[in-house]
DNA sequence: ACCTCGACCTGGGCGC
DNA sequence: TGCGCCCAGGTCGAGG
């Protein structure tokens, strides 16, 4: 699920729960999820901290408080929500097409591996069906050095995030162009998804060497890499499956996509059939007369 | 230093 | 209806 778009989706979604309230206790079900944990066991150094704030970088979502941060990195499948006791409970919905699993709000269920009740009577639930997510306490603040520690590249959307910085980056490296802008220790947000719809508004191919794109290709990719994660953030996040926001809605940015899971279908852009391969190991669609 | 590959997990979809 | 196989939005570490 969750690359940039959809973790600024939950970010947005979940402050109003957040900013400023205390939590009251924290249950966790043990779970490679929290694995590496930092700083200390989340249940102990989290009960009765007050949240702060809520930021992110890349695809980490920070849950600021008076006495350090909580990371969350929501893997594949990773889904933070908040149970409201104003609202009504409703059973998981199975879109009988998509397969969609998601729901309003729920009760946790043996996917849930944390919950943290707050001082207002909501919880924040912490699911994750296939355990790829991370949970981690830090007592440093949310910022630079945190930002080292997790060993994150340049966010997109700052302003850190240059054409000069993208050619700084791209030079070097002889690897593909897809490969290289998944790296999230070079550009930190990028998953698979937004990388393919990236590079087609770029009308560049994802095997081209990084270090072959120049002068206003580098202009053109700066620009659609911002473009296509906006458009996901706006679309409230792309739900193939199973993403949702932090109050339980599905995005709806799959219905705009250009070219990601098009494979076989006409290219948007000029009506030739979508090719599909493998860069960076990951399934890769793309157009062979619009990207070069 | 760089790159590729498999591992980590569970569940859905599809073909037989 | 059921089984086996393939696939999936992300990292991480081993090995070449």
């Amino acid at each position: 699920m969750p690359e940039l778009p959809e973790v600024e989706t939950v970010r947005r979604s979940l402050l109003p729960y957040l900013q400023g309230v205390a939590v009251r206790s924290v249950t966790v079900r043990p779970c490679r999820i929290f694995r590496d944990g930092f700083d200390g066991t989340l249940s102990e150094v989290l009960t009765g901290r007050v949240f702060t704030g809520l930021s992110r970088h890349g695809k980490w979502l920070f849950l600021e408080t008076d006495g350090g941060t909580v990371c969350v990195h929501l893997g594949m499948t990773g889904q933070l929500t908040v149970r409201d006791r104003l609202r009504v409970d409703r059973p998981f919905h199975r879109h009988l097409k998509t397969g969609l699993e998601r729901t309003i709000q729920h009760p946790p269920d043996r996917h849930t591996h944390m919950l943290a009740e707050l001082e207002t009577g909501a919880v924040l639930m912490y699911r994750d069906v296939r355990k790829f997510g991370r949970i981690l306490w830090s007592g440093l603040e949310a910022g630079p050095a945190l930002r080292e520690r997790l060993g994150l590249g340049i966010d997109p959307l700052t302003e850190e995030f240059t054409v000069e910085a993208l050619r700084r980056g791209l030079e070097s490296r002889r690897r593909d162009l897809k490969s290289v802008l998944l790296d999230q220790k070079f550009l930190a947000g990028l998953g698979n998804i937004y990388v393919d719809e990236a590079l087609f508004l770029a009308g560049l191919r994802p095997g081209r060497g990084a270090y072959r794109v120049k002068g206003a290709a580098l202009g053109s990719l700066h620009r659609a890499v911002r473009t296509a994660l906006y458009k996901g953030i706006e679309a409230g996040g792309t739900t193939l499956r199973d993403f949702v926001s932090g109050e339980g809605q599905q995005g709806y940015n799959q219905e705009g996509l250009s070219v990601y899971g098009r494979y076989g279908e006409p290219c948007p852009g000029c009506g030739e059939t979508l090719r599909r391969g493998l860069y960076g190991g990951r399934t890769t669609t793309w157009c062979a007369r619009c990207q070069k």
